[in-house]
DNA sequence: CAGCATAGTCTGGGATCCCAGACAGTTGAC
DNA sequence: GTCAACTGTCTGGGATCCCAGACTATGCTG
């Protein structure tokens, strides 16, 4: 039971608020079931506050400017990174390969870490460095995340008229043509790039998930398959590892 | 005075998170000037909510997941859609042109709202419909948005491969062809976008700033400017009713 | 226009939450 | 290895917050 009940049914406003959209206050009293005057005085403080707007035609309460603040803030500080750095670095030395954690950002992937194996480490050839966003479409990092969103998300997501820009002309171009990539990664359980994003290079990605089922972002690794007699094999044959990583940083993300 | 102080607090920490960063828990207290047992209560309560994650390692803590998707949440179920309605309806009417409300979405504005004036709805040739996204460098919204941001945001902002993509061929683009765009504009305290969109269409937009400083998008309002002798200056004549209607929305919004 | 349902505000007292401070554990400097 | 500083947990009681419910205001329907 928690010791604070009324810092629970705040956060249970805003959380019933971002789930089912503008409500009376009536309704979200119901929904949290807590007195309806403590509900009016909750709404007062988070308004207050900016975390929830009141909309008087309506006579409905929505979220706040102050809700897209810490929204945004926490892109900007990213737990992921100090939880999911050690795990990184470990799974780099393990297959010998340079792995990434990479956020969505609308219809982009943005690479938050980049980890490569000591014995390799020297000015690498990939351009997925820190910072750098590419499209979902083409890498696999996006392409394992968009593969845990509906039919619905994915499309509201590469609404953008940028979103099938291609660097090498390969991968996906087209809505349809994506539904059907991420339709096969969704069995499969992990995304596939083969030179979509560099030639010579392919990548697998899987998903973070955590144990309330939020996408928390992918973890991937790369090799270069020219030379490598067993071609893509090579290169899948990591995703256990992968997989095993990105349910690592999500048992350290529900802590 | 606040009526429910466990809730004031709840989301003093929130903010004073995005505000700082990954905090330890002695700092946030002193930030709040609230007790250090109530502190580890009210962090325990966002931990259990997934509001805030304990980084062990670090002996810190920071936003959680949860932060992000009521952030999402809030983009989704707009306020500003509501409250700005009725606003940009009596704009239409008094220009006597489309207008429109926008928000910014990485490096691309994204248009929430479109009203025409009674005596002009009929089929737009506007390719800014409601949900369409275009890169911000090259649309009046974009940039009155973009002058309200530091450099750094908009070096942030503007990171993107695809963020200097144009259709028309025109407007800056690199970050120094556009930070000598934004000067000009934060000056004149609008922006103006002349063909870069639509040939033959300019616009200007305004920012929406609320009470507490806080960027909330931007309303714009475009003319088809061939045949007019007055050129630019006829669009930009609307500047003080489209600067009044994006005060009047900030106004709704703080309330 | 009347009636009804719901929104929004207000009040006072009993239930309980918040606080001060003690305590154990951890970490880093010396 | 010792010590200081800080982290994190726990406790009990007085201060105060939360609740039930009354009341006014508003909007919709017939």
């Amino acid at each position: 039971m928690s010791k604070v009940p009324a810092a629970t049914s705040t956060l249970g406003l805003l959380r019933t608020l971002a789930n089912r959209g503008p409500s009376t206050a009536t309704a979200l009293a119901a929904a949290l079931d807590i007195p309806r005057s403590t509900t009016y005085h909750l709404l007062s403080v988070l308004t207050d506050a900016g975390f929830v707007v009141h909309l008087p035609d309506e006579r409905r309460w929505t979220l706040g400017p102050s809700a897209f603040e810490i929204g945004m803030a926490y892109l900007r500080h990213d737990p992921r990174e100090a939880l999911a750095r050690p795990v990184l670095i470990e799974l780099a030395e393990r297959v010998g390969h340079t792995v990434h954690l990479a956020a969505l950002h609308g219809s982009e992937v943005v690479y938050l870490l980049k980890e490569s194996p000591r014995s390799t480490r020297r000015a690498s050839t990939l351009i997925t460095d820190v910072g750098v966003r590419l499209p979902a479409a083409t890498t696999a990092s996006g392409r394992a995340m968009l593969a845990t969103l509906s039919a619905e998300q994915v499309r509201a997501v590469m609404s953008s008229p940028t979103a099938f820009v291609s660097r090498t002309g390969r991968g996906p171009t087209s809505l349809s043509a994506l539904r059907s990539v991420l339709t096969r990664e969704r069995r499969s359980g992990y995304a596939l790039e083969d030179g979509e994003i560099l030639d010579g290079y392919a990548s697998v990605g899987v998903a973070i998930i955590d144990s309330a089922g939020r996408l928390a972002g992918a973890v991937s690794v790369t090799v270069h398959t020219i030379g490598d007699a067993a071609g893509l094999d090579s290169v899948i044959a990591y995703v256990p590892q992968v997989r095993e990583a990105a349910e690592t940083i999500a048992t350290r993300l529900s802590r």
